[in-house]
DNA sequence: GGAAAATCTTGCCAGTGACAAGATTGGGTT
DNA sequence: AACCCAATCTTGTCACTGGCAAGATTTTCC
């Protein structure tokens, strides 16, 4: 399973209290760091804006300046979710083979590492409608991220639209299965052998070339 | 596509203060179908206990007493819809061919069908954490409803983990990303058209026998 | 007919998101 | 160096939400 970035940030300790002066510094970037360690603890459906502006150590209010509401958060955390989702799908490809079936299998492998890395955050940009997907950046982000997948399909000698979306169906619906902890068969696998599994699994609808 | 059952139950009409008694006399059903109907409207992140109730016609409370709070309406909304989701699989099956890859093709078809035809039900089944799913008779429900196209794949001569695991991912990233509306190449097709879409890239993954 | 249980309402409290107004700070201008 | 202004952050408030408690109304059961 291929190391991913952990964190937007090392985790900037938010201290509440302390010797921190008015103005935070970087306020928007740990506000970023701690929604998302928010959406790990309590989900999607659970998050708070308040909460997050506690965990970051500012006031309920700080958050609205540099996001507007919490759809304004969730929207740019999403951005940044789907540019590290797209680097989970370079960071496989990097390390395979490079003749295109073999490229197409290991962006489907990031694709699920990214789902079962970071689950939280992968609910964030496939499960939830509170992001704003209307957003410019996000919209070109979340484009970006998943037309990839797709690239690699006629890359990979896919012809028709049925090639594409039978690869992208099946990563897609082995990366949420997986986040959502429902496929444990394949879910309880570790390492080389679970990578065997998806990545055999994704070969069987590469198109014939 | 196949017709499923609109509703839970066919619009009891609310009428806020209407010539209806202190005693509703089938609360319970009137409730679930306005949350279903809440759901469609606002989204499973926008659900609101007492938006329900004003829709039903009752005070904010009166949700309590039927399924003590919001989780256990949407528990019990999700046992519901689960059913119903293992029905839309056993319509196309009973219009299918009797051989047993025929059915397994049709139970996708049907898998696909709901998550189409009642997409806000169909998150509130598969991405959300809302509904307690320790309770006995939702996992039930949500066993049987995936268990039964995970049998079909056996029926139909699977032999491993990774035929069902195939099968049930395709099956599943279809109707995913056809439910959230990313799929538009295969989701702009009517009829006969996607039908035979869906059942192309499903027999791709089905088990050689 | 009367007690008990079920059903529904009103009232309340803590938590949330959004907005407004004020306090603090840093940067730029002269 | 003094000053102003814009950016940043805080406090206060309002409407809405979920959950609980207490009371009102109706049905059921003996």
């Amino acid at each position: 399973m291929t190391k991913l970035p952990p964190k937007l940030k090392p985790d900037p300790a938010p201290e509440p209290g302390e010797g921190r002066s008015y103005h935070h510094g970087d306020l928007r970037a740990a506000l970023l760091a701690a929604a998302e360690d928010e959406l790990a603890e309590r989900g999607v459906e659970g998050f708070s804006l308040r909460q997050v502006a506690k965990r970051a150590g500012v006031s309920h209010a700080a958050p609205a300046h540099h996001f507007g509401d919490a759809a304004g958060l969730l929207t740019a955390l999403a951005a940044e979710g789907f540019r590290q989702f797209l680097a989970a799908q370079a960071a496989r490809e990097a390390r395979a083979a490079p003749d295109p079936a073999s490229q197409l299998v290991a962006a489907g492998l990031g694709y699920v590492d990214f789902a079962m890395a970071r689950p939280a955050l992968f609910r964030l940009l496939w499960q939830s409608e509170r992001p704003d997907f209307g957003n410019a950046d996000l919209g070109q982000a979340a484009r970006a991220a998943f037309q990839h997948l797709v690239d690699q399909v006629m890359a990979a000698g896919g012809r028709s639209t049925a090639d594409e979306a039978a690869v992208w169906a099946m990563a897609h619906g082995l990366a949420d299965l997986l986040a959502s902890g429902r496929l444990e068969s394949v879910g309880s696998m570790t390492g080389e052998a679970r990578d065997e599994m998806v990545a055999g699994i994704i070969r069987r609808v590469l198109p014939a070339v």
